[in-house]
DNA sequence: GAACGCTTGGAGAGCGCTTTCCAGTCTTCG
DNA sequence: CGAAGACTGGAAAGCGCTCTCCAAGCGTTC
């Protein structure tokens, strides 16, 4: 068993022979040392199983090698199921493996922060304090006020989908319209008369900016009307609005995301209708339960691990240059043709 | 804009026209506090809109009020694509959903580890010097060496998952032999005659329990034999153990979990074998893919939430009590009877 | 040979906090 | 009325580290 006592500088200092100012210079690289102090410092730190105290080096630099993904959704409470679906569906992976694709190499950490507003001012304060360089934020609700906090903090930040209002913190989102707009194409193309849309909520901003987009597109090709209910992403909350969208016969509907498409496609199936044939199935996502899916989903990509990736590598800009330009990046979603539609 | 300082114990304590001492005791809360003064200290943190520094508390206290989450995949690389399909999988999310439903009431922090071989002593270190009061391990390798690092250097810690051998070290664990018994249980009980296996990597000790009690249960009822193929829990890997199968024309099909079951599924349909008439198939997880299949998954339910959250409640009473005894607690699955089978 | 510049390593002052120790104050009882 | 006891609150010593000075050593140059 080791000792109780983990190996400080100062014992690595006396082991080497030298001083503390010594070994530390040479643990962080720094030149102005000899060759050869440098080959005794690195022996003892050897010799003595030293690791350096992240806690006390950050206290000082004021560095911590962290950023934290926050979750925000002020709304819900610590019971709420909400979260555990939010856990278990694939977007929070995906947003996760796609930040520790950069994360992972640079050597920076990731701490996970759910808050509710009460926890607003003292995420703030730790963010502030040190506790992380910077902060990648999901913004569950709609009019969430921490990203303007952070902001206002000047904390770097980088929102993922774009903030409710203008605000001077950076952000990556999806063209989310275009992409809408790309699924309508498609359901005209094909000849689609009565087409319908199943929506997200109606207060999330990537939600509505999908409804604008649909709707806008749809009405170029002159149908101002488009039957919609709304679900809340979940495969769930997709079969319901599907079932109420039956009475309008749809031949072609356009689902928000693909979690509600599955949803879509299992009542459109247990209906007797038949996809495509009697009705055309587009989903939004391209998440892994579009191609699970039969038949496969015809469905908007969106490459929400290149985006988390993009949003760690500006989080990472920002953490070296905080008086670097708050900049965005949209992506741009493209059509993925499968047989839904 | 804020000042670029943030206030410390010290102007507290100025404003209060107390010693710092004091301001720190009001703030955690220690009695021997006269109750006016315990006012005014708390309208000067009000007025300072102070926020305590973690990192100078953890410093002292040795204690950070964070959890590691980590994940070892001491075999794989970055580039290794399989650390996306890891994180895109439903089971990270859902143990990260079932960690958080006790660590967010009890106030703890989730930090998030990846380590390969490399980071053990690193980690090891880290974890030693405070910065995370415990560890939950994910270990995806079959034989990590970091739970008996863990175990030797005496940090709170527990797996999610046995490990390979006995160790030290508290788990929580899904009784995956039971499991896999029900399944052929159920199986045998429709009277099915050509049973075969899709199971997962050979060297996870998980599916290792599951093929064994899957053998084993059938060899009672006289199927001595059970043609096998072996997956990587994927759904693409499914859909190739199953296309691999086909040619023993199985009229009962035990898969490792819902994800395979999912892809074989699809290539029974696309052969035109009817599940559950002409080919009964049980799944394992009962993963939200259960419920989405069509028909919807037979399947043996993994409480992972569940169990997450109760390694997350043996991990805080450890931190509390380091001495306690290491304990693990094995969870009993059920069998969830759909259509498939 | 003295003055100068350069490199190298040590001393020490914090970073913001907790906590022990101790002095001062107020009770209370003999 | 004085001393023992119970509380309160302050001073100060660190937690382990970084980093700014500063002193010493050495080679140059005039």
């Amino acid at each position: 068993m080791q000792s109780q006592r983990l190996p400080t500088l100062e014992d690595v200092a006396r082991v080497a022979g030298v001083s503390r100012a010594t070994v530390s210079r040479v643990v962080n690289g720094v030149r102005n040392v000899d060759p050869q102090l440098h080959e005794v410092v690195w022996s003892a730190v050897e010799q003595t199983g030293y690791v350096p105290n992240r806690l006390a080096r950050s206290l000082v630099t004021r560095r911590s090698g962290t950023v934290a993904l926050v979750v925000s959704d002020s709304e819900t409470h610590d019971d709420d199921p909400f979260m555990s679906r939010f856990f278990a569906d694939p977007y929070f992976g995906r947003v996760v493996g796609g930040l520790m694709s950069v994360l992972r190499p640079a050597g920076v950490q990731l701490a996970l922060q759910m808050v509710g507003a009460e926890g607003h001012r003292r995420l703030v304060g730790d963010l502030r304090n040190g506790q992380a360089d910077g902060a990648v934020v999901l913004s569950l609700p709609a009019r969430d006020p921490l990203p303007g906090l952070l902001a206002e903090a000047r904390i770097p930040a980088v929102l993922i989908g774009r903030p409710a209002e203008p605000l001077p913190i950076s952000y990556v989102d999806l063209a989310n319209e275009t992409g809408a707009a790309l699924a309508a194409e498609c359901l005209v193309a094909r000849g689609c008369q009565r087409v319908s849309m199943i929506s997200g909520p109606a207060d999330v901003p990537a939600s509505q900016d999908r409804i604008t987009g649909f709707h806008r597109a749809m009405a170029r090709h002159g149908h101002a009307w488009v039957p919609s209910a709304a679900g809340n992403f979940t495969r769930e909350s997709g079969e319901q609005a599907m079932r109420a969208l039956l009475a309008e016969e749809p031949d072609g509907v356009f689902v928000a995301n693909d979690l509600m498409a599955l949803g879509a496609l299992l009542v459109l199936r247990d209906a007797g209708k038949r996809v495509p044939e009697d009705v055309a199935v587009i989903g939004f996502d391209d998440s892994s339960a579009a191609l699970a899916a039969r038949p496969a989903l015809t469905t908007i990509r969106h490459p929400l691990e290149d985006m988390a990736a993009e949003a760690a590598k500006l989080l990472l800009a920002r953490v070296e240059d905080p008086a670097g330009r708050v900049s965005s990046v949209i992506y741009e979603p493209t059509l993925v043709r499968r047989q839904s539609a």
